[in-house]
RNA sequence: GGUGCUAUCGUCUAGUGGCCUAGGACAACGGCCUCUCACGCCGUAAACCCCGGUUCGAGUCCGGGUAGCACUACCA
């Protein structure tokens, strides 16, 4: 009886709780901070939480961390947002992108979203916790924690080691007040209480428990450059911005007890919101986080966008302009770490936001597999259309000196050789030949394809077109093949021969699809200049 | 060192106790197509970290090892 009694209760409350959870608004924050470009990893992260966002009907901020004065790197932001504005991870809330802009516009009722203009927001809470006795003022300089990491090994601000400090828990509270008076710099500590279990639930791992002897007393706020630290912007912000649901990178796991720490000091433990650990990306050799140095070194780009550095004046290249579709970015970045429940690869964003979720998401770190992201450009490079890539193709075109082409020439030879390239930039090897005759033969297919016979060959043949009555595969087809055959040439033989006159190699196209774009004049005028030059 | 997380083909992964003789994709290799080079198509090779336990039955659950990674700042 007593039994069932518990039983029924528990279904209650269970019933409850899911109700609560269902009814709260779903709303995601992407919170990167203004150091430099935005990381592909942190692309992903902000890819996952615009997918949950919107699968859940709810909201996607954008919020910038720059709490840290010193690593500010000017133009960041504006990469951030013209990144996600690329690969079209859309944002609610926050900064964004002007619409078809480049300035920055801040919507939303839940502001200022950058954290440096909130200063006077933590001041408040900053000291409810100092009041509350969740936090104390410490004036170590770093030079004295220095000495004392050096001098004791392991050693942590925490419990065991506090009152051996010069902190407001071992000075007088008139002394404490004299100090700041006085200018002195300080931090204001939050308090961990030793010896407790404390317990996160990650929506991807499930339970992680942590006892707090392991956590030091953070530093929550610097009065050097009045700014708090992650740590308590980051949960005041949360709280304030009404997040249901905290989506981030594995490195921040262990840091998430504190986080449950500081939402109970500030009595907000019945709004705080679930957590999600994202795995890493990884190096696709070698074991260890993706850095920008992977990128340098294997020829990959790391990062969505070029950046230019103006800080220490690198440039970092992107997938933007190495070739790559943002959708296909997009694909492939959801599927590393993420995988639909059958045997799908190719996904739109509006599948993926039909698809995604959150315990789909795998646990270990997922090696960044390169390969497989060219693939990906292959197959939605295939599903642009001609016109399209020609746009796109044009900038390569101009590096190469073509300037102004007949564009409905250009979006025909795409036809005839996208299906071989993964980037549009490569088009140019595929296609050089339809805008530049060649200037050289190359040697392997000469040694191979152009025979004692061949001038011959094309001297013959250069008649045999001359004749034809109109210029179209058909008949070209029709005329060759039944000289050919007539005069029991090799077909294979004369045909590559052609191919080197017309190319420069024995690569390309269908040959009836080159004398379709190049012409009776410009296919004559290259074999009697072949003829000329390899004779 | 401490704490936590993780562990299926080379890589991304499917797998939620019997549908597993472990499936798919990338890459690799072979073949077909063909005037060439590609693309495409077809096929081949390739994995459950180890040791125990639970169970009639374990890739799947549990324990222990091992390994990898992350964190361990007045960085985020």
């Amino acid at each position: 009886m007593c039994k069932y009694l518990r039983m029924s209760f528990f279904y209650c409350t269970f019933a409850l709780a899911k109700v609560l959870i269902m009814e709260r608004r779903v709303r995601v924050r992407f919170a990167p901070s203004p150091t430099g470009a935005l990381h592909i990893g942190g692309v992903r992260t902000a890819l996952y939480n615009y997918l949950f966002a919107r699968q859940h009907g709810g909201d996607m901020l954008l919020r910038i961390e720059d709490t840290d004065s010193t690593r500010f790197v000017p133009g960041a932001e504006e990469y951030i947002l013209e990144a996600l504005d690329w690969l079209g991870i859309g944002i609610d809330e926050g900064l964004r992108q002007k619409k078809g802009t480049k300035e920055i516009e801040a919507v939303g009722s839940h502001g200022p979203y950058r954290q440096s203009e909130r200063r006077e927001i933590y001041h408040q809470y900053v000291k409810q916790l100092l009041d509350s006795g969740h936090a104390y003022i410490a004036f170590d300089t770093p030079e004295e924690l220095e000495a004392k990491r050096a001098a004791i090994p392991n050693f942590q601000y925490d419990a065991r080691t506090r009152m051996e400090m010069r902190n407001s828990l071992t000075i007088p509270a008139e002394e404490v007040q004299a100090l700041i008076d006085k200018g002195e710099k300080y931090v204001v500590r939050f308090k961990v209480e030793p010896n407790e279990d404390v317990h996160v639930h990650d929506l991807i791992r499930g339970e992680v428990v942590i006892n707090s002897n392991i956590l030091d007393d953070k530093v929550l706020y610097k009065s050097a450059d009045d700014l708090p630290t992650y740590h308590l912007a980051n949960i005041v912000d949360d709280h304030l911005m009404e997040i249901s649901h905290v989506i981030r990178g594995e490195e921040w796991l262990p840091s998430a007890p504190l986080h449950v720490l500081l939402y109970r000091a500030f009595g907000w433990q019945d709004t705080m919101p679930e957590f999600a650990h994202l795995p890493l990306l990884l190096k696709p050799d070698g074991n260890g986080k993706l850095s920008k140095r992977d990128g340098d070194r294997l020829g990959f780009p790391v990062f969505p966008l070029e950046f230019h550095n103006q800080k220490d004046g690198t440039v970092s290249s992107g997938y933007r302009e190495s070739g790559y579709l943002p959708e296909a970015v997009i694909n492939f970045l959801a599927l590393l770490g993420w995988h639909g429940t059958g045997d799908q690869e190719m996904y739109t964003m509006d599948e993926l936001i039909k698809e995604f979720s959150l315990d789909r998401v795998s646990k270990a770190g997922a090696k960044f597999d390169y390969e497989k992201g060219k693939w990906f450009n292959h197959q939605y490079l295939q599903l642009r259309s001609n016109e399209e890539l020609a746009q796109m193709f044009l900038p390569t075109l101009a590096a190469h000196g073509i300037e102004n082409p007949d564009m409905q020439m250009v979006a025909q030879v795409i036809g005839l050789t996208k299906d071989r390239v993964n980037f549009v930039p490569e088009l140019w090897e595929q296609t050089n030949f339809f805008f530049v005759a060649p200037t050289e033969y190359d040697e392997k297919s000469l040694a191979k394809r152009w025979k004692e016979d061949s001038p011959r060959h094309m001297t013959e043949l250069l008649e045999v077109l001359e004749g034809v009555p109109s210029w179209d595969a058909e008949t070209l087809d029709g005329i060759v093949m039944g000289w050919i055959a007539a005069k029991e040439y090799g077909v294979g033989i004369v045909m590559n021969a052609f191919r080197i006159c017309l190319v420069g190699a024995a690569r390309g196209p269908h040959i009836w699809a080159i004398t379709d774009v190049l012409g009776k004049d410009e296919t004559l005028k290259r074999v009697k200049t072949a003829l000329i030059r390899l004779t």
